[in-house]
DNA sequence: AGTGTATCCTGCAGGC
DNA sequence: TGCCTGCAGGATACAC
């Protein structure tokens, strides 16, 4: 996806944009991304009027004016695109699955290739309570090397797959798990609760930094993530490992390396990133 | 508790 | 040119 930095440009795109605007109506020509019928999805958001529009994880959030939430999971291919009309030729999105016409002859239209995103419409209590089974916000101050190393020590997982978990940690995807391991000096495959404090430390750190730096560009674009003006994110040309297998360490020179688990490809320098933690004896 | 596998979908790159 | 396989930023459910 869209992982948190993508998410965070969309929000910031969007915000000036459809905040204030009333759904006058929707349209969902895939129903299979809503999580409830599209009628009842219809009712809950006819009428009402977008008053913010945030960012948990992951995930974009319109915030409507009796204190519901729309949340949107754009998935793998999800886009939030803002019309000022309806949008023809080259401009018209290819894969349009939620739109919600705004009075004044907007649109937002979600569109999503491979439709695994998902929208839905959550009242403040059930969006509460999802948000309280999500893991902390990982740019949050409140976030600190600490809270992270004492989750890092109640699991065997591979730190990699540690990351990932929406329940852990929020807005981490695979590129800058990869990208944070790197930075760190540790390997995907370590078992989290192997990690040293010195290297939960790093991983924090090197976490906060990661995501901070592709929010700056606007995020990553391998191929389908496009901003809420439909622009690239800048942040590929800068990652130091994600799907740079076969190529030269930027730091070191080895050759980074590509492995599978967890159904997901991790990418690691094995000169960087040693299997076993430093200084520990082999 | 963790992992391997499958599933939801479409599209693209690479091998032949 | 076409057909096939594998792979993709996510999330979940299942059996073991």
């Amino acid at each position: 996806m869209p992982e948190l930095p993508e998410a965070e440009t969309i929000v910031r795109g969007l915000r000036p944009a459809i905040i204030g605007r009333v759904v006058e109506q929707t349209r969902v020509p895939k129903p299979d991304i809503l999580r409830e019928p599209r009628g009842r999805f219809a009712r809950k958001v006819r009428g009402r009027r977008i008053v913010g529009v945030d960012r948990r994880g992951k995930n974009v959030l319109l915030r409507l004016d009796d204190g519901s939430v729309v949340a949107v999971n754009l998935g793998m291919t999800g886009r939030l695109l803002p019309f000022d009309s309806a949008p023809r030729g080259a401009d018209r999105p290819g894969h349009p699955a939620v739109h919600l016409l705004l009075e004044g002859g907007g649109v937002l239209v979600f569109d999503d290739t491979r439709r695994f995103g998902t929208v839905e419409c959550l009242s403040a209590a059930e969006w509460s309570a999802r948000s309280a089974r999500m893991g902390p916000e990982p740019l949050d101050e409140r976030y600190t090397a600490h809270a992270l190393r004492e989750g890092l020590s109640r699991s065997r997982a591979p730190v990699r797959s540690w990351l990932l978990d929406q329940r852990r940690i929020a807005g981490v995807g695979n590129i800058y798990a990869n990208e944070a391991l790197f930075l760190s000096g540790v390997h995907p495959r370590r078992r989290a609760r192997d990690l040293t404090g010195a290297e939960a430390t790093r991983v924090h750190r090197s976490i906060r930094r990661v995501l901070r730096a592709a929010i700056h560009a606007g995020g990553t674009t391998i191929r389908d993530y496009r901003d809420a003006s439909g622009a690239e994110g800048r942040y590929a040309r800068r990652l130091l490992v994600y799907a740079r297998d076969g190529e030269a360490c930027s730091r070191c020179g080895a050759v980074i390396e590509r492995v599978v688990f967890g159904n997901r490809s991790a990418f690691f320098c094995p000169g960087c990133q040693p299997a076993k933690s430093r200084g520990a004896s082999s």
